[in-house]
DNA sequence: AAGCCGGGGGC
DNA sequence: GCCCCAGGCTT
């Protein structure tokens, strides 16, 4: 069974199994009512690498605030990065905007269908393309999440992971013609609720026959919880990626409509115990690098007059975009 | 291919 | 404490 022959017939048993499956089990999420592939690409990115639970009330809030895709364009950058707050990746409300903007202003503010051309919009990679292809306008599409990737590379090709190309060539294959929506919905939500990757419900799987990880799941995953890892790096709680979460958050409590910003010497002791003059320009670093992404801009640059380093430093503003 | 990017919840 | 989670982008 290692190259995962899909013979119709096996094809066909592992449709109906999943199909029951989920005729059963199936969670009502809100994007799940919906074929508007405004909301459904919102949902998707808040989404990626996010649990269901936690983005439920953000997803509501947002489409509250936001309810159109013109909407989203139109609204100032630093309204969509506070309504993330605690999402996590910011990147994503920033890039999420910039997709808005750009069915807007380069598609007429209709979302293209085709995933090749979903796939040029900001933060929208393969899986996403595809998501919003399937979800909103149910095209018989395949694509993978860790979810996905996890069911179908048990199913055809056993505990051990196949290459990538393998896995979602497999995925095509599988997928009922007219059944793309339901399909996917069906596929992700087996491997959230039923074939997890710590305690996969083997025992009481309708896919038990068909599968090619059966014999020996138990088995490896036993094995991978011995493995030793590599670990022990830093505390997360000094890394750069913590702070820069702590920097954003502290714009965020900045007034609105006031684009003064804030100095980098008063933004400072928010974000570290114990800064001092010396960790300017770490943080101004760190600004920097949030400036990139979208996430930060730096008000004013210059002092009215020539000073040291450090008193340069200590009067760069900085505020969201 | 590998590193980076937040945050919360499960165990 | 460690792992996981509806990924995408950069180098």
């Amino acid at each position: 069974m290692e190259n995962g022959a899909l013979s119709p017939d096996r094809i066909a048993r592992i449709r109906a199994g999943l199909r029951q499956w989920f005729a059963e089990n199936a969670r009502d999420l809100p994007w799940r009512r919906t074929r508007d592939p405004y909301a459904i690409l919102v949902s998707e990115v808040m989404l990626q690498q996010t649990q269901v639970d936690r983005v439920l009330p953000y997803y509501e809030r947002f489409l509250q605030c936001f309810p159109t895709v013109a909407a989203l364009a139109a609204a100032p950058t630093a309204e969509v990065i506070r309504l993330w707050s605690g999402l996590g990746y910011n990147r994503r409300a920033v890039n999420l905007q910039r997709a808005a903007k750009a069915v807007v202003d380069e598609h007429g503010g209709e979302f293209p269908a085709d995933p090749a051309i979903l796939r040029t919009l900001p933060g929208i990679g393969a899986y996403t393309a595809g998501a919003v292809a399937a979800f909103a306008f149910e095209r018989d599409v395949a694509f993978l999440d860790t979810n996905m990737r996890r069911v179908v590379n048990r199913v055809v090709f056993g505990a051990d992971p196949a290459p990538e190309a393998k896995v979602l060539e497999a995925a095509q294959a599988l997928v009922p013609p007219g059944e793309g929506w339901a399909w996917n919905q069906a596929l992700i939500e087996f491997g959230a609720l039923q074939c997890t990757a710590r305690r996969p419900a083997c025992v009481v799987c309708p896919l038990q026959s068909e599968c090619a990880a059966f014999p020996v799941v138990q088995t490896v995953l036993a094995a991978n919880a011995k493995a030793i890892r590599p670990s022990s790096s830093a505390p997360f709680e000094q890394t750069s990626r913590y702070f820069r979460g702590r920097i954003v958050e502290a714009l965020r409590g900045l007034p609105a409509h006031d684009e003064s910003g804030i100095d980098l010497s008063q933004l400072g002791p928010q974000v570290r115990e114990g800064f001092s003059a010396a960790d300017l320009p770490w943080l101004r670093g760190l600004v920097d690098g949030l400036q990139r992404d979208g996430l930060a801009v730096i008000a004013e640059e210059s002092p009215p007059y020539e000073a040291g380093e450090d008193a340069t430093l200590s009067r760069t503003r900085v505020r969201l975009p």
